[in-house]
DNA sequence: AAAGATAGTAATCAATTACTCACTTTCATG
DNA sequence: CATGAAAGTGAGTAATTGATTACTATCTTT
């Protein structure tokens, strides 16, 4: 029932080589996902993929849509759920690091994306994708010093900043131990301290 | 006086081979430095690499040895040079982003390292340094325990991971911001909410 | 079922990569 | 100053990369 089929419309041929790429990325370093590997792993010759992607760049943006999508979508129901803002802040965190540890490759793609020197279309994806993100936080931030959960003192852009980090502190981790479990484990204490560190003073 | 004589005895070209790639990975992603570019930015054929390096895997292993050298003593002067764990712990982020904002490259290495596949020496090198600097960590966060200036239920971990996390999550947005001294700027103001994180409720 | 449209194959391309080697230049030392 | 070792040159190699193309297989529509 799955990708097995020999011929696929256009359409689902894509979200299918969008998905072998989350996968292989999640399994090597993504900086060395070949179009070969890519077309192997799909069960298909590598110029195939030429016939729906103008070239390898076209892939990785796709890639990019694919992971702002899902990602802002799941965040956005997490929240959504949550009474308080302190609370959402919490519910957005697990959902994020639960997404990352279904897709490991997922923040390595990124912040590969984000190493390149020129400025290439999924580079600028994952910029913006981020932007988002940390458009979404400053408004949690707002409301939760409003409400009186947060420190009214604190600086939303440096915590917007410790809030990401901690996830890509939690990445390395678990790169480290070569262990994805590892940060699921670990990410309820590592918020804990994050979060003592924003609310306010009770 | 610098690099510009021809001729080199072998321990001096290697050295000066070190910072080439340390600059040329400031500049660009550091997973597409070839030989051909390194041999380029200090003024020699890239034939003339291989006399010094048996080969490219070599070359990044000094560089990550020169890392773990300069970062850790660095470090442990800025520790030294505090009386109490809390003030080293700040010394110590500062000085690691003073280091980073020098060398913008060497994060970015480090990463890419880790995520390698196969288990190459520069990427043991790597993960040793990190376990070394989460060692340091620990015997300052216990020191920290002892004394009342830290929050006697800490998780050392997570305390650990959040700690290179927040440094992470600068470099990420001085990545995204294609700017290095953003860095600096918001240093303190991350590390602000970080000890608000793990001090003692005073 | 015929025919046009869509999707995939397999061979091939030029460019780039890390690495090698016969030869030349430079330097230090007796 | 001569000489041998060390360091650098420059032209190579084989392998890999993203991309192209002439051809074939399959699907859809009338």
């Amino acid at each position: 029932m799955n990708s097995s089929n020999k011929h696929l419309p256009a359409e689902e041929r894509r979200a299918v080589t969008v998905e072998a790429v989350v996968e292989l990325a999640g399994e090597q370093n993504p900086s060395e996902i070949t179009t070969a590997a890519i077309a192997k792993r799909m069960g298909l010759t590598q110029g195939a993929l030429f016939r729906h992607f103008p070239n390898k760049d076209a892939i990785l943006q796709a890639v990019m849509e694919w992971v702002a999508e899902r990602l802002m979508s799941r965040i956005e129901k997490a929240v959504h759920a949550e009474p308080s803002p302190l609370a959402a802040l919490e519910s957005m965190f697990m959902a994020h690091v639960d997404f990352i540890t279904e897709h490991p490759g997922i923040p390595r793609m990124l912040f590969g994306e984000l190493q390149r020197s020129e400025e290439t279309a999924p580079k600028r994806m994952a910029q913006t994708l981020i932007r988002r993100y940390g458009e979404r936080l400053n408004r949690l931030f707002e409301q939760g010093k409003t409400c009186g959960e947060l420190d009214g003192k604190l600086d939303n852009e440096a915590a917007a900043t410790l809030f990401i980090g901690t996830i890509q502190g939690l990445v390395m981790q678990s790169l480290i131990a070569g262990d994805v479990s590892h940060m699921r484990r670990n990410a309820p204490k590592v918020f804990a301290i994050y979060q003592r560190g924003i609310r306010s003073a009770s």
